[in-house]
DNA sequence: CAAAGCTCCTGACCGC
DNA sequence: TGCGGTCAGGAGCTTT
């Protein structure tokens, strides 16, 4: 499940293959994946280069020197391969090869086919038209947040999933950011103090940065192994924890699963209120 | 409009 | 060992 931080990791790995690079050729193994991908998919992006590959929120992309973007986005189970390292030639669930013209031949896998590629015109913002903003730059800050959160009667576990409010959060760092600032997943969001939204916003963004930084040295020991830059286990304090003891310090609290609106959430109800 | 529910998909896991 | 059932989840879509 790549959330911001994987996506992050997966860029900074794939940046030497890709960025300046040119398409040298890319093969498609099935017509879609969650959706069909755009007309003349491989076509438009032969012989292009990639001016500069970037992310935002979940989403990888390729900004190519005609001034189209690829728009490339992981769901939760799409991981790049660079190839050569891998053992088989192809392995099951290989939808996307491209060789570029450095050499590298990189493969999309992706077994749920929950993420997607798609090709956006000159301008066009397609589905990034909607995002809020980004966790780690300066358009997101406690102020930021208690003014999103204002008139919010969702719990606040469900809102910031809402990608619209923030963009890239997934249901891991979520509850690991409430978790670490003692606020339950089911407060209603607009009940939130501001100085809560202060501390959460603060938490979110290092929660997101420890998460990259792990990443990067997770990278380097994978990418000599078998050049897989899928994402990566790292351990959490709260997430997956069902039935175990409360990792805050002196709480002695036991970590309960519950649904929000048909996702998990796992949280202590003694220190999160 | 907001909020909740449904859906796509496959692999992992569990109990028998 | 195999089999059926359940679960996981991002985000678009549908329903309320």
């Amino acid at each position: 499940m790549p959330e911001l931080p994987e996506v992050e990791t997966i860029k900074n790995g794939l940046m030497p293959a890709m960025q300046g690079q040119c398409f040298k050729h890319v093969q498609l193994n099935r017509e879609n994946l969650r959706f069909a991908f755009s007309k003349n998919f491989t076509a438009r992006l032969d012989g292009q280069k990639v001016e500069k590959l970037s992310r935002r929120a979940k989403f990888l992309l390729a900004e190519l020197s005609s001034g189209e973007k690829l728009l490339m986005h992981l769901g939760m189970s799409g991981s790049f391969i660079i190839g050569n390292a891998r053992a088989k030639q192809k392995e099951k669930h290989d939808h996307v090869i491209f060789e570029m013209s450095g050499g590298a031949r990189i493969i999309y896998n992706d077994p749920r086919r929950f993420g997607f590629m798609e090709i956006l015109e000159k301008g066009e913002q397609g589905r990034l038209a909607n995002l809020g903003p980004e966790p780690l730059s300066n358009h997101f800050s406690g102020a930021v947040l208690a003014h999103r959160l204002a008139n919010k009667k969702s719990p606040i576990k469900t809102a910031l999933l809402d990608q619209r409010l923030v963009a890239g959060l997934g249901n891991i760092y979520v509850l690991e950011a409430l978790f670490a600032v003692g606020i339950s997943p089911k407060r209603p969001a607009c009940d939130l103090s501001y100085e809560e939204c202060a501390k959460l916003a603060t938490e979110i963004k290092q929660v997101l940065q420890r998460a990259i930084r792990a990443g990067g040295s997770t990278l380097n020991d994978f990418a000599h192994a078998d050049g897989n830059l899928g994402y990566f286990q790292h351990s959490f304090l709260v997430y997956g924890r069902k039935g175990e003891q409360c990792l805050q310090e002196k709480c002695g609290g036991k970590i309960i699963q519950i649904k929000q609106s048909g996702r998990s959430s796992f949280y202590c109800p003694k220190c999160q209120n």
